[in-house]
DNA sequence: GCCGTTTTCGGCCCGACTGTTTTCAGTCG
């Protein structure tokens, strides 16, 4: 069983436990313990394989992993199959409801046998919900609205969405005259794949006035709450935005406090306790008794917050990225002053996958090699589909060879200025294959090898068709390694650990594909490769000219994975990744 | 259930807002 399949076992156990009643700190730690899992390049099956023992592990004690054990051996949990003839499954799903949490659903499921949102739907029409103790009229109309809300989409948005909602979002509060300071923090400035609400802070002599301004935005369906320093809308998409209005000498805490993660500002408050010190969103505080604080000449013990940066060096922390501040590896690094220059888009050189019209792209090769130029690329390489993909024209061998004739030329005419790869996106097929013979493979500058059919072979099958792929001498990286589409289509079976190894151990790349919809590989598994010294790929995959803007979201993807310009291989001249290639340097 | 630079027991981040309440519980982030 693969980690991620044992984390989501033991979040689900964590969910029945918590509609139970049980110890909210219990909870806490099956998931701490999930996390933990999820983010481990060590397989756990493997790892009870070796007889390892995985209480050494931060965040597993005995509990959790005697669960990861029942897990691996049986496939399943006692505990959970125990619980769930208590719990229907779709109970859960009440938990989906916003403002229902899960003291209220229990309530719901006990006194008034609800099972289901159709179920709860139902008894709020009836008017019975307002019946229970605790309930009212309100709550019953709130809930009503809520299942809606629910049964529409319980989806976080694409981290491409939620830059377009603050995009839009920027322009009408910077249209308000008294707004003194702003900024989008949660998960959004965390650089999260994917957005489940959007928080923004800001710093104004008028706050009402503000918040009168913030109410007359197009895009708000309604308002759902709003009080002296917070006001929260929904927008007509559904999505919530959440707005914060905080005293300037609390500007820093606030934006550190509401970026995140949950998990990392645990980190930094055990942190600041141990000194003393206490840290909440209006700022840093010293903890002391009433009459320490009568003699301090900040009467309430303010001594931090104007600035992030304030409250890392609070409790004697460098700054951290946003983009790092998962409880992965941040803290390690800081207190090892190690913490890495992130890559940034500025320092990629090329782009070695993209699409022109000879397949299924948009735009010409020249027109692809314009644009790429104009963004200060140095060589691109011309991926288009191979014949396999016949719905999207990809090209037999003649056809590419064809194209690589224009490319020739192509670089000829551009003198050295810009070079252009003679490359292609080659298919493995369902029997593990490449698309296209040897020989025309042989030819090729750059190879990228990628599924895009038999997505629902074995996971053994897919494994083996990968490996095969980062095997074959002409293969250069293997692209979008899992397939995934956001919020569509979960990823095919592949043991990434796996490809990981192999592609170590055969020299080769692994892509991060940047465009919004995959980013894939994703921030766990781009970690995963760091730690395993396998150079990611950062790509494109445009299949127009504008697609190059979605450069940034694959290098905020690399950054939550922890990695510099050393780790990305299209940060260095075309020379070099040959060079790497060949097994040099 | 997990953890330990004061701890093997007693903590575990912390505050805003709402609704149903006469002082607080539930939910959220």
């Amino acid at each position: 069983m693969e980690n991620s399949k044992i984390a989501e076992r033991l979040e689900h156990l964590a969910a029945l436990l918590e509609f139970q009643g049980a110890n909210p700190f219990r909870l806490k730690a099956y998931r701490n313990g999930a996390d933990a899992i999820r983010a481990s390049s060590v397989s756990v099956a493997k790892a009870l394989a070796e007889q390892q023992d995985l209480t050494a592990w931060a965040g597993v004690g005995t509990s959790v992993a005697e669960k990861c054990r029942e897990l691996v051996n049986t496939g399943t949990l006692s505990q959970i199959d125990e619980l769930e003839e208590e719990i229907p499954p779709t109970v859960l799903d009440l938990l989906r409801v916003p403002n229902l949490g899960p003291k209220k659903a229990a309530a719901l499921f006990k006194e008034l046998g609800i099972k289901d949102l159709s179920q709860l739907e139902l008894a709020c029409e009836q008017q019975k919900v307002r019946t229970l103790k605790g309930f009212g009229a309100k709550t019953e109309q709130t809930i009503l609205e809520g299942v809606r809300i629910a049964a529409l989409a319980n989806q976080r948005m694409r981290i491409s969405d939620a830059d377009k909602v603050v995009r839009a979002l920027r322009e009408h509060l910077t249209n308000f005259s008294k707004l003194e300071r702003y900024e989008f923090a949660g998960s959004y400035r965390r650089g999260k794949e994917t957005v489940g609400d959007i928080d923004v802070l800001a710093v104004t002599a008028d706050p009402s006035g503000l918040m009168d301004h913030f109410a007359r935005y197009g895009a708000l369906s309604s308002i759902l709450a709003r009080g002296e320093t917070k006001m929260s809308i929904r927008l007509d998409t559904g999505f919530q935005v959440d707005l914060r209005v905080v005293p300037a000498r609390s500007f820093g805490a606030a934006l550190q406090y509401f970026t995140g993660s949950l998990t990392h500002n645990v980190e930094l408050r055990h942190r600041a306790k141990l000194r003393q010190l206490k840290i909440n969103e209006w700022g840093v505080f010293r903890v002391g008794s009433p009459a320490e604080l009568v003699n301090d000449p900040q009467l309430d013990g303010w001594v931090a917050g104007v600035e992030e940066s304030d409250v890392y060096s609070a409790v004697d922390l460098p700054w951290i990225d946003p983009k790092l501040r998962e409880m992965r590896d941040e803290f390690i690094w800081a207190d090892a002053a190690q913490l890495p220059r992130l890559v940034q888009t500025s320092d990629i050189r090329g782009d070695l996958h993209m699409h022109t019209t000879a397949s299924d792209g948009e735009n010409t090769l020249e027109e692809m090699v314009a644009a790429a130029r104009q963004r200060g690329l140095h060589y691109i390489a011309i991926t288009d589909h191979s014949q396999r993909v016949s719905v999207a024209g990809g090209l037999t061998p003649e056809r590419l060879l064809r194209q690589w004739e224009e490319i020739d030329k192509l670089n000829q005419k551009l003198a050295g200025e810009f070079l252009v790869l003679k490359s292609i996106e080659c298919d493995i097929l369902e029997d593990g294959r490449m698309d296209l013979p040897d020989h025309v493979l042989a030819q090729a500058d750059w190879v990228m090898a990628s599924v895009h059919f038999g997505i629902k072979q074995t996971r053994d099958e897919i494994t083996q068709r990968i490996l095969g792929a980062i095997a074959h001498p002409s293969v250069s990286a293997i692209s979008h390694p899992t397939g995934r589409l956001i919020n569509r289509r979960p990823a095919y079976e592949v043991d990434i650990p796996a490809v990981i190894e192999h592609a170590a151990k055969h020299r080769k790349i692994l892509e991060l594909n940047s465009s919004p919809k995959r980013l894939d590989l994703d921030d766990l598994h781009v970690r995963m490769a760091r730690l395993a010294g396998v150079p990611i790929v950062i790509s494109t995959d445009a299949h127009s000219v504008e697609n190059f803007e979605n450069l940034r979201f694959g290098v905020q993807q690399a950054q939550r994975g922890g990695l510099t310009a050393k780790h990305v291989i299209n940060t260095r001249s075309w020379a070099d990744i040959k060079n790497w290639l060949n097994g040099e340097a």
